[in-house]
DNA sequence: GTAATTTCTAAACCTAACTTTAGGTCAAGG
DNA sequence: CCTTGACCTAAAGTTAGGTTTAGAAATTAC
């Protein structure tokens, strides 16, 4: 096993627990890029381990593999990422969470003043404001609240 | 216009802000049940308006359709739902929501304490623990952190 | 030197939450 | 009466994020 032979494909599964077929796809989606081997094979840096468990837990505070591969982007090229790049980075998501916080937590006082105060017309209190409705979950388009309903 | 003819799906969906297809696709979940006139078309109460604006909500608030129909459940079944009713499977809602910030602000903890001690070793600090992961975000199958990376 | 694993690619399949399409019916206006 | 627009059903298409399958080639194990 000389130094600088890389891991295989099956190797970087089991070291980070995501299937096989989900590296496969997270190349595809331009999130990681390995070389391959003489006989055509997949071979990864030590270093992507840690790239692939960003990955998921960037994926847990609700980014898009897109938004990853913006994150990532980030990064170095040409040199493997020191702690110190990964903490840069680690900002960024941080941000993003903050977010996601946020909005969710306006979302909660805004439901609570419709119970508290009985109108309940919660399309008007909770969703009115485009702002909160942006994107909060989408999968599919979504026409949300063109004209406030009166009922 | 007699009293008791009810609104058409269009005259709904205009009222909600819905996609007259997504308000057909509601009913095939189960979400909402419309009676037919005897051409056979749909006929929506005018209580269903807010029954639909309440769906759109829970969904931003990250509840799937089945969530949402069971919500729903807590509804009486033979007359139109008081404000009181409303209010009563809106601190549901609540419920559900304030167990969504939870998981994320202490997701956002760790990933703090992460950058913070640079070690870095986000695998272990973010998702280690398996409380945190539970589908916070499912789609698809994910097999996460059956050992940690030691890179 | 085989046999058993892994890995390879391409394409099909999966779920959620809808939309679009196709072909036909109902309802309202003039 | 006739036309136009709203509505009907069933089926297929869409996006995200993957998995499964099929058939072939590379590696590893004995």
């Amino acid at each position: 096993m000389p130094v600088s032979e890389g891991l295989s494909i099956g190797a970087l599964a089991s070291r980070t627990g995501l299937a096989v077929s989900a590296i496969r796809y997270y190349e595809a989606q331009g999130l990681i890029a390995p070389w391959r081997n003489p006989g055509g094979q997949r071979r990864y840096q030590r270093a992507d381990i840690r790239r692939l468990s960003f990955v998921m837990i960037a994926q847990q505070f609700g980014l898009s593999l897109p938004e990853i591969r913006e994150v990532l982007a980030g990064l170095p090229d040409k040199r493997t990422p020191t702690p110190r790049d990964w903490a840069r980075i680690g900002k960024g998501l941080r941000v993003h969470l903050d977010q996601r916080i946020d909005t969710l937590t306006r979302l909660r006082d805004n439901l609570d003043g419709c119970i508290g105060c009985g109108c309940l017309s919660l399309p008007k209190c909770a969703l009115y404001n485009p702002d909160d409705r942006a994107k909060s979950k989408g999968s599919g388009p979504r026409y949300l609240m063109g004209d406030a309903p009166e009922d």
